[in-house]
DNA sequence: AAACGTAGTATCGAAAAATATACCTTAAGC
DNA sequence: GCTTAAGGTATATTTTTCGATACTACGTTT
């Protein structure tokens, strides 16, 4: 690890207070449909969640497959390339459950941050 | 991985324009002054410096030693327990730099993101 | 011919994050 | 008794992100 260091690229493309979800969502649901991840994200706007899709699709991660039916129809689902990103969101997740516990221990339960 | 994921915790302490900076220069250094810090990282400013130390101090990532000197001295360093986090973010960085010559080869050069 | 359903886009504005600027404190040195 | 340097704090302003609302397109149903 030198100067020069990229990690920040990969945070790029996970942050934003809906991608984790989105990502999760798309991971342990296979292929979903705009209108089913919309449900299955309470609260997220349609803006939101068109924008953050697009942004995903840029960087390879999910698949945009459109149907030319009425009323139209679009899958969403995650790449090829995309599930090999899966191990480092697994490495990101045990160390995430790790720090809270981490931090239990210095503070307490004074609030859980 | 399931609907309970905490992936976002690693990343919270991670985001932000500067922390990644100031955790490399804290990991290629070893021990920094708050001055050698500011020096090394153009257009900080003394308040984002002190603002995202005193984050990484609570989560247990840095060390704050201050010494009762005149004028006054202060030296940061990574903890035992930030030492404990770079193989995630060797994990991080070397998925940054793979996905960078992924996009590459999607996109080419018309602009480098 | 009006309403419906899906997957959006467009516009505006509020809220949050980042940045800039000025000021504070301490004791030693001039 | 003013200046200097380190390590800040306080306050204001700019920039970015997020959200609320309204609107579009198009075939199908009523």
């Amino acid at each position: 690890m030198n100067t020069y260091c990229k990690f920040e690229t990969a945070l790029d493309i996970l942050i934003g207070k809906w991608k984790p979800v989105i990502l999760l969502r798309l991971l342990n649901h296979g292929t979903m449909r705009f209108s089913e991840l919309q449900k299955s994200i309470p609260d997220i706007t349609k803006k939101m969640l068109t924008q953050q899709l697009r942004e995903l699709e840029y960087h390879d991660i999910v698949h945009r497959e459109v149907y030319k039916e009425i009323p139209p129809r679009v899958e969403y689902s995650i790449t090829d390339y995309g599930q090999r990103m899966t191990p480092l969101l697994q490495a990101m997740n045990d160390w995430g459950v790790q720090h809270i516990a981490h931090l239990q221990e210095l503070y307490g339960d004074e609030q859980a941050e």
